[in-house]
DNA sequence: AAAATCACCTGTCCGC
DNA sequence: TGCGGACAGGTGATTT
């Protein structure tokens, strides 16, 4: 599920419920999730600190610890969080579960495990190591064109190449391009200045929407292609049913009347 | 060089 | 009812 606006949904509720309380101790009930740390290290690393910030770069969500290492989670396809008052419910898929000394505990959901949690030095480093693009958020126009010049192939898997621009997925990606009316197979190459500009207007309008509508597709108005987003859906602009192709491994949806190939 | 395929995982849904 | 296959809002490695 997480994509952005999901990961900006996360933080944002990370910053409500889970700062500025004292970890007594962090149970590990999954160490597949684990990445570049292990259970006693992160474990040994926050007993005793607090989550005090949070900021968030593409899907991934960053924690600061007031010590040498952020907190890092990648959702994967079925991550989330859910912070818990009360000490009954044992949660399905609780991957990671951290314990405050006031009682409350935050876990870290994740049923396909697809997930990853990790310890980072700094957000910046974890971006050139991992050769991210700019933020979906933060990429400023000059830069989406240059990057977006210098792409190859197909617009839908530019969309959603983290190393390109990072933060949009499957299901965003094909909201922008339905916004923008083309085609998830639509040729970079063949994109001209106009439709660079609405691409990029689009990539902004849409991920604020969304994290507007906390991300919870039950919100959407009906005239984002979101909501019909299924088998036999109809277009809200034209009434055509929706088509789905296959694009770098992914299901695309799109209306083949309003959305031009190129 | 880009696109396809597989791999990592679990769970649900659909058809026979 | 049961089983197999397809598929799911992600990503990286490997192969075509």
């Amino acid at each position: 599920m997480p994509e952005l606006p999901d990961v900006e949904v996360f933080r944002r509720y990370m910053n409500r419920t889970a700062l500025h309380q004292k970890i007594d101790n962090v149970e590990v009930s999954e160490t597949r999730i684990l990445k570049n740390t292990s259970a006693s290290k992160l474990a040994g690393f926050l007993k005793n600190k607090s989550f005090s910030g949070t900021e968030r770069y593409g899907k991934n969500l960053f924690v600061e610890t007031g010590g040498e290492y952020l907190l890092r989670f990648h959702f994967g396809m079925t991550g989330y969080l859910k912070f818990l008052k009360d000490n009954s419910r044992e949660l399905r898929h609780s991957r990671i579960l951290f314990h405050f000394v006031n009682g409350y505990r935050l876990a870290f959901i994740c049923q396909r495990l697809l997930g990853e949690v990790s310890l980072e030095k700094s957000l910046e480093d974890f971006v050139s190591d991992n050769k991210l693009g700019a933020d979906a958020l933060s990429i400023n126009f000059e830069e989406f064109k240059d990057i977006i010049r210098s792409g190859r192939g197909s617009l839908k898997s530019f969309l959603m190449n983290q190393n390109k621009i990072a933060g949009l997925g499957n299901i965003y990606a094909d909201e922008v391009l339905f916004q923008s009316s083309l085609h998830p197979g639509y040729n970079i190459k063949n994109l001209d200045e106009a439709a660079v500009n609405i691409l990029f207007k689009n990539i902004k309008s849409v991920l604020k929407y969304a994290i507007k509508c906390k991300a919870d597709p039950e919100k959407f108005d009906k005239s984002y292609l979101l909501p019909h987003r299924r088998k036999d859906g109809k277009c809200p602009r034209c009434d055509t049913t929706v088509k789905q192709v296959k694009v770098s491994g992914r299901t695309s949806y799109f209306c083949p009347k309003c959305q031009k190939k190129g």
